[in-house]
DNA sequence: CAGGTTGTTTATCGAACGACCAACAAACCG
DNA sequence: CGGTTTGTTGGTCGTTCGATAAACAACCTG
């Protein structure tokens, strides 16, 4: 059953890629099926029986930009000896990633449904999802680094330390997509990275820390 | 002509209000005419008569949610002794702000609309400034405090640690809408605090950013 | 009250939405 | 070749989109 019938017109990977570039410029509600179908070269019942519904399809060019784009912070994370610099190269890939020539200045997993249509909850809580692995994933590596030995903090300090350069990957989205040159992303990078000695040598920020969070609801 | 004719019958800003909270839940374009008109109680065509069209409408919403959510971080800003309080200050307003009750865990201005469809164009460039005028007023500040005497900073690195608080708070808009606690959201501000010390004194850091931006174009 | 003015409702506009089906086209098997 | 299988096209389903026109209702002035 695989060359019986008439075969594909349209190479899938490529038809792919060309529904993921659009998904990137307009995101995942301000992308139609007409956009798509015109944008692939194919029908709209053509997206249908390769790809199923748009929310399929929506899934499977995630799991394409993660292999593509998404890669570079992830080996840079993998790749480098020690901690610090392992999270200094990956957000120095993230930035060039999200200034690159040609695509949108921003990271399509952050922003291309963070909110919308009650009936696309799904589709948010799955690009959720993702986020928050990628935090995980950074908080992986700087466990790495503890047993490696270039990294000396706590189970606590690690988890806080993995959020805070998570929330500064989000932010260099935001400040990307409302037209930050690479060249200041760089200095948002440095000053990230001007955290890195008080985070992790003793004493730890954290016995502070742990007793925050107590004012809040200011108003409404 | 102010009091002829038939009265409303209803309040423009009991509506507007009801507006801003289905905009600040389901975004711009998520959020249709018709579930306007039910959430604020008149029909659609009241709508127009009594805002114009739905980009009016959004755009006084946004106004309205300047002068409320908006304006805790603001006055923690302006009303704090040194720069540094004052940002710090701002950090964790703004982290009470987007855990609130009864509204959505995120800052409406970041997430309401960062992608869409082409035709929404003008309403993106229109948060996208007021996003960018956030960061002047944080830049601001920091200028502020050097008058004051309580930091000592070039005006290149005022730029540079603004951005870097922008990115802050934007990210901290990506971490609470993915979950995050209040408690959660008070280690990251912690972790980027803890970079006050190195970006504020001598030598500034920012020797070593001129001469990066080096390294881009990994791939596409 | 009469006449004028304004707000609200009802109904609807044309266009686009996501989704899908039936008919047609092109390859394979024997 | 005929018969089967699969991909693609064109059309259309009912719904919803933002926006508007006309009819009705409520208040003012005089």
């Amino acid at each position: 059953m695989a060359t019986r019938g008439r075969p594909r017109t349209f190479d899938p990977d490529t038809a792919l890629r060309q529904a993921l570039d659009l998904f990137w410029e307009r995101g995942y509600e301000g992308t139609s099926l007409n956009d798509l179908a015109q944008a692939m070269g194919i029908a709209s019942a053509s997206i249908y029986a390769c790809f199923g519904s748009k929310e399929d399809l929506f899934r499977q060019v995630m799991a394409l930009y993660g292999t593509t784009s998404g890669e570079p912070p992830r080996r840079a994370l993998r790749a480098e000896p020690t901690a610090r610099a392992a999270i200094h190269a990956m957000l120095r890939a993230t930035a060039d990633q999200i200034t690159g020539p040609g695509t949108p200045h921003y990271c399509m997993l952050i922003l291309a449904a963070p909110t919308g249509a009650v009936e696309n909850h799904e589709v948010r809580e799955f690009l959720a999802d993702l986020r928050r692995d990628m935090r995980t994933t950074i908080e992986d590596r700087l466990a790495r680094g503890v047993t490696d030995g270039d990294l000396a903090a706590s189970p606590a300090g690690l988890e806080a330390i993995s959020r805070y350069y998570a929330t500064v990957v989000q932010g260099l989205s935001i400040q990307a997509r409302d037209g930050a040159t690479r060249a200041e992303l760089e200095t948002v990078i440095t000053c990230a990275m001007a955290a890195w000695e008080a985070l992790t040598s003793e004493p730890e920020v954290f016995v502070a820390a742990r007793s925050g969070a107590r004012s809040r609801c200011r108003n409404g």
